[in-house]
DNA sequence: AAAACTTACGGGAACGTTCCCGAAAAAAGA
DNA sequence: TCTTTTTTCGGGAACGTTCCCGTAAGTTTT
């Protein structure tokens, strides 16, 4: 399609002075008379000009553009982090262009290629669910665009990260879990190559092993982030072991599922088996019963990864650092009710 | 932040040749000798070129990217629409610019103004719940930029827009409550200026007429679109009326808020009261018990607003289309059984 | 062997900005 | 009155592309 917008030439023939005036008048400068600059700025007003962004662009050398990738869109988390991003950026007078990989690695280089063609000034990424190689993010590195990673991170690269402190999140969850009574805590985890999955399982061990209770295979069960994950781990589960009191799962997509299972099986929520999950999603307070889970700061997640990106873009040099936000423990139905004789002191 | 990529003048420079001959090379065009080409594609494949998209563009005339105003991330409907709208603008080589209203009318404004600045082609738009003038979006038309209104779209303004039969879905679904035996249904309505309210409250209304069931102004009450809502209107329908048997919600999250309202009130579901929803949100699926609701093509609601654009991009003089999808009734546990001795038709 | 045509490439304008530099006019100082 | 400074403005290059046009060779036709 084509454009036809009104230029800074068409004012300046209209008015019978340079372009370089109006360019001048536009922008407030100081050395244009005051009379001229109104007579500009009242012309621009009325025929609705807006300069051209790409010409703008290319001169100063800047698309002031960022990109995005998430793994989904209808994963709630991302669509509030993104809204944390993109505020931001906004506000920074910035646009955004938001790329999904599907979950699928081959996708999320595709994406990386579109947003380089797109000529963004940096990248924030949360990678997808099979997403174990990192030559696609090195190559961002290698070409110098700032980056930030986000939620999903990958290990042993150096990029400004945000996350929460997954590890910690998991320790209080289950510390909480046991307790109210649970000694048989399974875990449904995350894919293994995410740090994720293993803060969180690295957490519900340590929780475990504070509280002298054994570790057993038989409980814990690898499954990815989605609801029909959380239902087949549930099934398996109870098919290999009849003595569960509790599930921690790594985050609340999965813990729906694990729900469903056990409602398929009749088994009561919490009263025979606590459910607990990680995130916070919007959904967590609906369904029935409401989700036990641990909190994240989704929005500020965002924010906080957009805040890091324009960081590096004003000074490309800086550091890379890794942010960890709270999280705390949202007590809800599906777990059982704290016994008041125990102890009330929880982090 | 400055951008310091290779150039075409950089590679004509780096091969003696003029930067004509490496622009016609990359293009694959015909009058360049196939040596020079497979040298120039490969220098450039190697010192991975990207043609700058401002100076394309500006050269061009086009930006190549579309704008899509939502009145929010976090509703699922959104989410997925987005999906569909951006896929399909991605194969078309059009980038996308998402911004959300807030769900406020003056933001809308505000994000009109951003995009006209970005200079996109297009705009794809779904309008904030309080949005009854229409000023904005004239200005749109006036300026010529090719637009396309979905879901909630505005009434007596002739652009294309993407809707489902919101009428026949309510419809269908209020015959089907009464079928399974409700008589006295309410109905919580969205805001009265969106076309899509007005429309599932007429076909709410009709089907009641159908059925020789007298419309009672006790059994209707407006709301806004959200969780909140559905609760506050439910309470204020039980602290009305007494006999309700059925609930039709404009939407699934004020289906939510209502079944939250009646599980406080100890109310069984669907056993005293049925619930229905609109919308077939991913979570109607994993509520309990399971929303019974009129089930959109989410997706294809945004693939067909985003084809509709591009085919006012390539042609500027195509007239307004409305784009009516299907809808059908996904019956779950919200609502009683079927009779299985009445009839058995239903659309 | 001259004419016509094809192939392959270079020069330069254009897209709409910004910005540097210089210059005319007006104001101030001598 | 002449110089110096300030105010106000215009000219033109530059950003990285594309594309029109011209032209030098090489190839075919007469």
């Amino acid at each position: 399609m084509k454009k036809s917008n009104l230029t800074i030439n068409d004012i300046a023939k209209a008015l019978n002075v340079s372009k370089s005036t109006i360019s001048r008048a536009l922008r407030d400068a100081h050395d244009v008379n005051p009379e001229t600059k109104r007579k500009v700025m009242a012309f621009a007003e009325r025929h609705d000009y807006r300069p051209d962004s790409q010409a703008k662009g290319l001169r100063s050398r800047s698309t002031k553009t960022i990109g995005v990738i998430i793994p989904a869109y209808n994963i709630p988390f991302y669509s509030i982090a993104i809204c944390g991003i993109q505020d931001y950026a906004m506000k920074m007078g910035y646009n955004v262009i938001i790329c999904h990989s599907n979950e699928q690695y081959e996708t999320e280089i595709k994406n990386v290629e579109a947003l380089l063609n797109a000529n963004v000034e940096g990248i924030i990424i949360s990678v997808a669910r099979d997403t174990a190689k990192n030559e696609h993010i090195r190559k961002l590195r290698r070409k110098g665009i700032p980056l930030v990673l986000f939620n999903r991170v990958i290990e042993d690269f150096k990029a400004p990260k945000v996350v929460v402190n997954d590890y910690y999140g998991a320790l209080n969850m289950v510390n909480y879990l046991i307790k109210t009574g649970c000694r048989k805590i399974a875990h449904i985890s995350g894919p293994a190559n995410l740090l994720l999955s293993n803060n969180r399982k690295a957490g519900y061990l340590d929780a475990l092993a504070q509280a002298d209770i054994p570790e057993d295979d038989n409980l814990m069960i690898e499954g990815d982030f989605t609801i029909e994950s959380g239902m087949t781990c549930m099934q398996k589960l109870l098919e290999k072991n009849r003595e569960i009191d509790g599930i921690f799962a790594v985050c609340d997509a999965v813990a729906f599922g694990a729900m469903k299972a056990l409602k398929n099986h009749g088994i009561k929520i919490p009263d025979t088996i606590s459910v607990a999950g990680f995130t916070n999603e919007p959904m967590a307070a609906l369904v029935e019963p409401s989700l036990t889970t641990v909190k994240q700061p989704i929005y500020e997640i965002g924010e906080t990864a957009s805040k890091l990106l324009f960081a590096q873009l004003e000074d490309p040099e800086l550091p890379a650092e890794l942010c960890v936000l709270e999280t705390t423990i949202e007590v809800r139905e599906s777990t059982r009710k704290l016994n008041s004789s125990a102890t009330d002191s929880m982090g």
